[in-house]
RNA sequence: GGUCCCAUCGUCUAGCGGUCUAGGACGUGGCCCUCUCAAGGCUAAAACACGGGUUCGAUUCCCGUUGGGACCGCCA
């Protein structure tokens, strides 16, 4: 590859940063990244009912936040509308498009019947031959393409794709309204921008033939293209609403890493080998289309769970405890606004980190660590806070007063003395205390909790569960 | 309806003619570890859609069938 590769991710700010753009901002970036090349963000804003700016800054949002940086824009084809004029206005006078009369119901309505029938849709080219403008209506522009012949995709992904000119009809490149369409404007901007290769999804493989007409029509070379498999829902069908979060967005709110979300996303199509889990750097330098299959993927959120976990795991607890400070305040853990020891809070994390799979579990985890009172599982207590259990609390309160630092090995040296004092196993011991100090039957190793939880909070617990049986 | 794409365990995938009694991962079951829950280790069940070719030999190549998907917009 002598030239330096370009390539773009181009998304219509109709909607947030789903999964499915992600993915696809991801090979592109990917692909930039591993060649050393540029990757361009190019908002598609031509329709100018469905665009919105919200829109626009949720998909930056989105892609910042999963840590896809591009080197160039975001363009916005808005502002670009000159350009497509010029290039329009060169077809027009080389014949190559003409102006359709014809009313946006007219169409509607011919495609329906031809449904109906069981006809091809496609446009009748009925405008075509018209030399005079028919008065009173403002035309839409199309392109006229050759109905002889055939136009060949070479697809990095899926090889030669054969298409006969006969099917492709007329596109319109100028709405009546006088703004560009899709087809039209992707080509010119991918021209413009010097984009060497399309990396886009699966559904825009029948466009292709026509886009290679239009660049042709300018007489530019065509750039290479890869057609990414496209990922379905559990059903099978395209990836909506009605399978859960598509907004990638949604993912960081339910406490995804983005580092976990790319891992996902980029297996979704693409493997090496039998590794699962990947750097960012290791996905940078082994991505390649070779390794990208051609079929689509359906989305396992199970999976993404695990994920997540192992990235959680890997966490420095440092950095963790910093991320968790926004769950903790959402989950009303932490007052809003209220401050932590970082360090201590960090301790408390490395705790729990293995036990969560999101971070919206992991600072729910964390309550008992933090807050001031705890409230008994009814459950919990009714099989662990009993007279069975009182005399062993009773006296691990005692021990534990005169114990001076809440360590590791202290409280194990507290807890073995008092369960071989009464005969009994860890278990009977160690449950009532776990009750007695996080309100449940689940918690880290019971000697971490009360290390990180201290002697105050803990011998206060102790006592309330004593008084709670007694 | 037309055109195009796709097809290995439930899911993501490895496999690029013999190494396949088809490998890994998620999930599921069992066992181990163990103060609970996790994590971890071991283990089990689980797939080449079907039919024709080509070949000494097909999961792998070709054709067809079936099944799924996408597109056919004055959406992108």
């Amino acid at each position: 590859m002598s030239d330096t590769v370009r390539v773009r991710f181009a998304p219509s700010p109709t909607g947030h940063l789903h999964i499915g753009g992600a993915r696809t901002a991801l090979f592109n970036w990917l692909y930039a990244r591993h060649f050393g090349g540029a990757f361009v963000l190019r908002i598609e804003d031509t329709d100018r009912t469905r665009s919105t700016d919200e829109y626009i800054d949720a998909i930056i949002e989105g892609m910042t936040w999963l840590g896809l940086d591009w080197d160039e824009g975001p363009f916005r084809q808005m502002d670009r509308f000159d350009l497509y004029r010029s290039y329009v206005e060169r077809l027009v006078q080389e014949g190559r498009a003409y102006y359709c009369y014809c009313s946006a119901e007219d169409l509607e309505a011919r495609r329906q019947k031809a449904m109906a029938e069981g006809k091809s849709p496609a446009y009748d080219g009925r405008c075509r031959r018209l030399t005079e403008p028919v008065a009173g209506v403002t035309p839409a522009v199309r392109f006229r393409m050759p109905q002889i012949g055939q136009t060949v995709v070479d697809d990095l992904i899926r090889g030669k794709v054969v298409f006969d000119n006969a099917q492709l009809d007329d596109l319109i490149i100028v709405r009546s309204d006088g703004t560009p369409t899709y087809n039209l404007t992707v080509v010119v901007d991918d021209v413009d921008m010097k984009i060497t290769h399309v990396i886009r999804g699966d559904d825009h493989l029948n466009n292709t033939p026509k886009q290679i007409q239009l660049y042709e029509a300018f007489g530019y070379s065509v750039p290479k293209f890869a057609h990414l498999p496209m990922i379905l829902g559990s059903d099978k069908t395209r990836l909506s609403k009605r399978h859960g979060a598509t907004s990638v967005m949604a993912y960081h709110e339910m406490g995804y890493l983005p580092e976990a979300l790319l891992n996902y996303l980029v297996r979704l199509g693409w493997s090496y080998g039998d590794q699962e889990v990947f750097s960012r750097d290791e996905l940078t330098r082994y991505f390649s289309f070779e390794n990208v299959g051609k079929a689509a993927a359906v989305f396992n959120p199970e999976k993404l769970l695990w994920l997540n976990q192992q990235y959680i795991m890997a966490m420095a607890p440092e950095a963790l405890a910093k991320m968790i400070v926004p769950f903790l305040a959402r989950e009303k853990v932490i007052a809003e606004g209220g401050s932590l020891d970082m360090a201590w809070l960090g301790r408390a994390v490395k705790t729990l980190q293995e036990r969560a799979k999101t971070l919206v579990e992991l600072a729910r985890s964390l309550r008992y660590y933090i807050v001031e009172d705890i409230d008994f599982d009814p459950k919990a207590k009714e099989k662990f806070l009993n007279e069975k259990g009182l005399p062993l609390l009773k006296e691990l309160h005692a021990e534990l007063l005169g114990l001076a630092e809440f360590t590791h090995d202290g409280l194990e040296g507290v807890f073995k003395a008092v369960v071989a004092k009464h005969g009994v196993k860890l278990g009977a011991l160690a449950q009532p205390v776990r009750v007695a100090v996080t309100g449940g039957t689940e918690s880290p190793g019971i000697y971490e909790v009360l290390e990180v939880l201290g002697k105050e909070k803990t011998l206060k617990r102790i006592e309330k569960a004593i008084a709670a049986i007694g």
